[in-house]
DNA sequence: CGGAATCCAAAACGATACTG
DNA sequence: CAGTATCGTTTTGGATTCCG
């Protein structure tokens, strides 16, 4: 349980809890806020229970995720990233950045799940290009919304409360409309994204949404 | 070979690639600079070079990794990071110092790098303390330097060419200078560490190479 | 709902030895 | 120096089932 590297190193530290199979990506969705263990194995195809609550179990001891009883519907139980797991949040912001880089278009057997797509927003978000407005965002089978209130943003999976200025349900080529590899225009008029709403909050949405994609050579 | 978890999402690329055991170290290390593979083996005690065949194998395939041929002493091979790779330097700085948070005092069986020593350093920088200087530092078996110029700090491995401002041979309490929970003065009067050079300069470093530590409370 | 318990299979790690 | 090759062992991941 959590890998051990036997060095004194903050790094290693780090690796040794983050770098567990699934560790990262339950971090990733609690950023979003509070989740209960079906949310958390829902939005993560493929953990098995024994593995997600290892996980769990790890980053409570290492003090990142606290386990709470959940107040509201029903009661339960609630997982939580303490303030110093939050503190990763911008890290893995950068970390997703870094990563998404070198991906262009889903390949065939990969997956867009709500969590990633509201954590692909936050960390896509641009402060400065525009002043206020709430997104709602369906990619493929995932759902998540982004509200923009001056220099800050707040994404969660799902739907926004407030009715939004624009809808978009996106395809595949999403990803290329937040490289600005499509225009806002063109992703429209080739049918790589369907808005409900006026084309000038597409506009802004791309202005303040935004992910580079890099020129990747093939491999010779 | 690389966990793949099926989702289209810049974390989940980065923890496939880096989550991987021993990878993010590997990295940690060639951002200090070009490294052979033998140096690499050494600076990771416990890696068998079977593994570090592989990781270093799938580094190569994701761009984080080039294997190139050594031009000078000897010939050989030398494993540097790509410009992508290298891009990841600012971001496990962050990631190191956020596990060195809770990081106080090494445990018994736990090893310094010089590695770790340089990378530390460099992460614990903070501009504007200090115009220029350059330090030598020991900590344990562990060598390394830093060169404050402006704003811009360089680090390695070993010893600085130029004749430092200050040399200093820190023990395992060394942590707790960088955190400010020893000032320069306690640390050289208790022994703590020991410095060839004048005081004053002890007392730059202190002010130019930082890294909190939380008072981490007990687990009740 | 929120897990614990089992079990199997497959990696993958670590050690060691050996080669160009 | 820079790995490859082999191999036994240990993990641990994943699937399934069951329980409070």
């Amino acid at each position: 349980m959590t890998k051990d590297y036997r060095q004194f190193c903050g790094l290693a530290r780090a690796a040794g809890v983050l770098g567990e199979r699934w560790a990262l990506l339950v971090v990733r969705d609690l950023t979003l806020g509070p989740r209960r263990f079906k949310d958390l194995g829902e939005g993560l195809p493929g953990v098995p229970t024994s593995v997600l609550t290892a996980r769990l179990r790890e980053l409570e001891q290492m003090g990142i995720v606290e386990r709470r009883a959940a107040q509201q519907p029903g009661g339960g139980v609630v997982y939580t990233l303490t303030p110093y797991g939050a503190e990763l949040t911008p890290i893995l912001d950068r970390l997703g950045r870094w990563g998404a880089q070198r991906m262009s278009v889903p390949a065939p057997d990969e997956i867009i799940t709500s969590s990633s797509l509201a954590a692909a927003l936050r960390a896509a978000y641009r402060p400065g290009a525009i002043t206020a407005a709430t997104f709602s965002i369906h990619v493929g089978p995932a759902s998540a919304w982004a509200a923009v209130d001056g220099s800050e943003v707040t994404v969660d999976v799902g739907l926004p409360e407030s009715t939004p200025a624009l809808i978009i349900h996106g395809g595949p080529q999403f990803r290329l409309l937040l490289a600005g590899r499509l225009s806002a225009a063109e992703a429209i008029t080739s049918g790589a994204v369907e808005i409900e709403g006026p084309h000038a909050v597409l506009e802004d949405f791309v202005r303040a949404f935004h992910v580079p994609l890099d020129d990747v050579i093939g491999t010779p």
